[in-house]
DNA sequence: CATAATATTAGTATTATACTAAAATATTTA
DNA sequence: TAAATATTTTAGTATAATACTAATATTATG
């Protein structure tokens, strides 16, 4: 896994808006607030990474895509429940994590939520291993 | 504070070497393994930033420049406790680190900090606090 | 001063990001 | 279905960060 800032919020918001029905290059270019020609070159990125697939532009992710938005999230929500743990407020800590979970080694970050003793929801009540 | 990871590598390579004499262009370049026109383009960005000076090629961190370094070892090795608590090698949570440590809030990590016990150290016996 | 070492400038390249505008495709609706 | 509308793709441009080579300028040192 090896993602750029733009590629990893990409990917969390097609996760985060493909209840139902799958989402189109239009959809996630409003959703990032980009030009429909900025999303189609970054989707490509994903593309080629075999992240998302595309059918009749219909954007999805693979089964590789999720497990890379899962290992983003995981490491989010991890270090979430660690910074609130330690007093940091919620929501400051989720605009912290934004910035690198898509940073973090899976395995540091298996270790540290083992240690916190593995806790299923982050302190804004989501699973801290989506789907 | 706001630098990108290659400002953030020359930042530290810059105090972890100038015990003594200040360095010059061609230290850091060597350093940094990169050539000295790279290394021009990088120090120029960190003049413009005024986290550096350069006196008869003599380069030198100025007072904010050593507040900004200061703040990302502070990051460092606060993470690096709490990853190596939480059972992660140290090498492993120190190269995990220097990905990041340029990232985080200073708030955030302050907090850890008093969260973990405001230790001194960290696992590599190195101050959380330095100069 | 001449040579050697250093630093600077100029020019090129790549990657990620993002835009405008035009062209090509699809979709919807009258 | 044809026309209108929406969406996608292509082409071209731009910027910032990174990094290179090669040439030029500057500074030290013998």
């Amino acid at each position: 896994m090896d993602v750029t800032k733009k590629e990893r919020d990409c990917i969390v918001v097609i996760h985060e808006n493909s209840s139902g029905f799958p989402l189109r290059l239009s959809d996630i270019a409003s959703l990032m607030k980009v030009k429909p020609s900025t999303a189609y070159e970054l989707l490509n990125r994903l593309l080629s990474k075999k992240i998302i697939t595309k059918e009749k532009g219909m954007i999805m992710p693979t089964q590789y895509g999720n497990r890379v938005y899962s290992e983003i999230i995981t490491a989010h929500r991890t270090m979430e429940i660690l910074l609130t743990k330690s007093g940091v407020n919620r929501d400051i800590a989720c605009s912290q994590m934004e910035k690198i979970d898509y940073l973090m080694d899976e395995l540091s970050v298996e270790k540290i939520l083992k240690q916190i003793g593995n806790p299923d929801k982050c302190p804004h009540g989501k699973p801290v291993k989506p789907v």
